[in-house]
RNA sequence: AGCGGGGUAGGGUAGCCUGGAAAUCCCGACGGGCUCAUAACCCGUAGAUCAGUGGUUCAAAUCCACUCCCCGCUACCA
């Protein structure tokens, strides 16, 4: 523990398609900034690298959609994402990137090196070609049924109902998933990589890694007893790295291949940058070197299989020690997704919040053993109360009282058994919190040092000097001396966590020389006679306002003009539906419940702002609303209103800016509920629990059942502007909408 | 409906893999203290049949089986 050790931090390379949002950070980059600081402050050498990920279909995809070169998509995110880094005080030592000359280079030699060491055969692979595109399709470009468990829509990669890796030509009746032709399978030449032949070394190697995470382990394990195919590592594509072999000019290297290589030429890449051409070795050669790999968990196999196999086959490089991966982060019930813009993006947080904040936030809820839901709420809630007032005034209160007391650090002159107690908090933490982050427990350790903060407020309250120095002037200095040592220990333990922030009251103490110079020791040592200024506020408080969930929807009031059969669904109608000035076509699964003359000419609710969708090749501009108890189906009908009317929530209009999604809809509390009777100002409704409501939210009205939409867990009643909307059939009271 | 993840005080969580006395922490509620501090801080109290049932065991929140409920992904939900 005390020798100091050499540490490479890995961290994901993100896919240059689009802003990482925090679901990245918390996942990933974040945890292995606050390693590697943590390590700088044992006084370990530590190197982080990453770097962008360029290459692949869904950069040439997104390159297609705006017309332009697919590297104009990976220079623009890579920039926006090298500045959040940079904001987030997340310091790559090198932040890379897969277009580079260098990468590129490395990547080749590399490939060569394999070849060389016979895990690279030539093998031709029968792909899908289509005809009709003319070109050989990616793998998941191509859809069919699944071999194993029959899902009809697997993808040529991979089937998303059993989960089983696949290859294109196992699909049942394959087509191309942009033209539906049916590809031929015609013969092409690709290399591959012989993972197979390491299949019983990795093994080994993953059962001797004790260490490691137990759901990290258990999955790889798991995943090995599958078995290791070979794998190509070429395809038939243009964007990407070209194959340093004669015959495959038109061919470049798989994504997957080349871009976990990028751990190894950003390493290179940096000795270089710094004229220290050797020193890539001594992490990547001397077996003492320690390798960390900061991802998600979808990144898992690669990380743990795949890179580590590729590594072993090259020989004569470092296999990771420890791949400590996260979960998922969970907004509203779904994961974050870059693909499906679902998620606090890190430009627009960065707008609103301090980094610190941020990174303090993050750390408290990091999703190390399960997926982690974010909220507004709790970001708010652990911001001012952990933070700011447990944290920040902590320290500003005893800065405050020192420099008005004495304007300089007291000396400490005697020493009762609660400043002993006081000194020996401040060695346990540390020793604590080195434990807790040499093992990559984020929570664990920050949890430790909030324990700390907790105990110097409680020390300073018992000290009670505002009233002792009074009475005992040297006693008082004393505390006030240990007052500002846990001040300092929290300054420097924070450091990992809230950089900036400990920096800053480091300045405040009176030091000069950076905190990263006195490192992590320091903190048990007393204090310099400096002179102790005033102290500023550490953060301001965040506002909370309050958001109601249903301002996201846009609700009208529509007419049914036509009601059609869906051709080829035994469930679905088509519905033409009159919404003001403005003519719509609706696809509702109404048909098991309502016969067309039942539907004709009725004023019901549409989901106006819902993004179009095709069902059943049909294409369905917003949804009808109707209520579901899981028997009975009941349209919702307005009252008394005009189609084209808004529905009201509390008596205002909503105004969403965008459209939303399916489900995101699915995430807003929406039930019947049934006015049970009145009690002085209040309605008492029957929902899925009972509630007590406002009387004039109801109109005065006394009976039958109502429409409830609720915004953290309260309920406000859905009307238009002269009644209220209810469903038109009994339904049990808490019936969903949908 | 298929697959995956869960159910621990009013809310949010820790603990579960590796069973062991009083189940962790934060918010909230209630009572008290303090007045240095960003209406912050400190102390105390109440509040949990650890989803249910059955089993294994000297001992179960923890292991096993079944049931119920919630959430996600998928789908002729829209």
């Amino acid at each position: 523990m005390n020798l100091m050790e050499r540490i490479l931090v890995c961290v994901a390379w993100p896919y240059a398609d689009g802003p990482v949002h925090l679901g990245h950070i918390m996942g990933a980059y974040l945890p292995a900034d606050i390693f590697r600081r943590f390590n700088k402050m044992m006084g370990n050498e530590v190197l982080m690298v990453s770097g962008s990920d360029e290459h692949g279909t869904p950069i040439t995809i997104q390159a297609e959609k705006e017309n332009v070169h697919p590297s104009v998509i990976s220079e623009k995110y890579h920039r926006i994402n090298e500045e959040i880094f940079r904001r987030m005080f997340i310091d790559f030592d090198i932040y890379s990137r897969t277009s580079s000359e260098k990468h590129k280079k490395v990547v080749r030699d590399f490939l060569i090196q394999l070849n060389e060491n016979g895990y690279i055969y030539e093998g031709t692979m029968i792909s899908p070609y289509c005809p009709r595109c003319k070109r050989f399709l990616p793998d998941r470009y191509v859809e069919g049924t699944c071999p194993h468990c029959g899902y009809p829509k697997a993808r040529g990669d991979q089937c998303d109902n059993c989960g089983r890796t696949l290859d294109p030509q196992e699909l049942i009746n394959p087509h191309c998933r942009i033209c539906g032709t049916t590809p031929e399978f015609r013969e092409t030449r690709h290399l591959f990589f012989r993972l197979s032949k390491l299949e019983n070394g990795l093994r080994e190697w993953v059962r001797s890694n004790t260490h490691w995470r137990i759901n990290v382990k258990n999955y790889t394990e798991r995943f090995i007893e599958g078995g290791l195919k070979d794998r190509p590592i070429t395809r038939d594509i243009e964007w990407g790295i070209d194959v340093p072999f004669p015959g495959y000019e038109n061919k470049r290297i798989y994504v997957w291949f080349e871009a976990v290589i990028g751990y190894l030429s950003a390493t290179i890449a940096y000795s270089e940058m710094i004229n220290n051409e050797k020193l890539w070795e001594t992490y990547w050669k001397d077996e003492n070197s320690k390798h960390y790999y900061f991802i998600g968990k979808d990144n898992i196999p690669f990380h743990t299989i795949i890179w580590p196999g590729m590594l072993m086959a090259h020989g004569d490089l470092n296999l990771p020690y420890d791949v400590p991966a996260n979960e998922y982060l969970i907004l509203k019930g779904m994961k974050f997704s870059k693909s499906a813009a679902h998620g606090i993006f890190m430009p627009e947080m960065l707008e609103k919040y301090d980094p610190d904040m941020i990174r303090f936030y993050s750390s408290m809820n990091m999703p190390e053993n399960h997926d982690t839901e974010f909220s507004w709420n709790d970001f708010y809630s652990i911001i001012n109360t952990e933070l700011i007032d447990k944290y920040g005034n902590f320290i500003n209160r005893v800065l405050k009282f020192v420099h008005n007391r004495y304007g300089s650090v007291p000396p400490a002159l005697e020493f009762d058994d609660e400043d002993y107690n006081a000194i020996k908090n401040i060695t346990r933490t540390g020793e604590e919190m080195a434990m807790y982050l040499s093992k990559v427990e984020i929570k664990n350790a920050i949890k430790s040092f909030m324990n700390l903060v907790s105990y110097g407020n409680m020390y300073f309250d018992r000290a009670a000097p505002w009233d002792l120095c009074r009475k005992d002037e040297k006693k008082c200095q004393t505390k006030l001396h240990i007052s500002l040592m846990l001040v300092k220990a929290l300054s420097i333990y924070g450091y990992p966590f809230i950089p900036e922030t400990s920096r800053r009251v480091w300045r405040m103490l009176g030091y000069i020389d950076p905190i990263e110079k006195y490192g992590w020791k320091e903190a048990i040592n007393p204090m310099e006679p400096y002179s102790i200024g005033e102290p500023s506020i550490l953060f301001k408080k965040l506002e909370i306002k309050e958001e109601y969930e249903w301002n996201r929807l846009d609700i009208r009031v529509g007419r049914i003009i036509e009601v059609n059969d869906h051709p080829n669904a035994e469930r679905l109608y088509l519905l033409r539906i009159k919404i003001g000035n403005e003519f719509r076509n609706i696809v509702a699964g109404l048909k098991a419940h309502y016969r067309p003359e039942e539907l004709l000419n009725r004023n019901i609710l549409i989901l106006y702002n819902l993004e179009e969708a095709k069902i059943r090749d049909y294409v369905s501009q917003g949804m009808l609303l109707a209520a579901d108890d899981g028997k009975n189906v009941s349209i919702l009908v307005p009252e008394e209103a005009e189609d084209g009317e808004r529905i009201l929530f509390n008596n205002s209009e909503t105004n969403p800016e965008r459209k939303i999604s399916i489900k995101e809809f699915q995430k807003i509390r929406i039930e019947i509920g049934k006015i049970m009777g009145i009690e002085e100002d209040n309605v008492i409704v029957q929902g899925k629990m009972l509630y007590k409501i406002k009387n004039e939210m109801v109109k005065g009205k006394t009976e039958g059942n109502i429409v409830l939409a609720f915004s953290n867990n309260k309920p406000f009643v859905m009307h238009t502007k002269n009644g209220l909307v209810r469903p038109i059939r009994d339904v049990e009271p808490g019936a969903k909408i949908r």
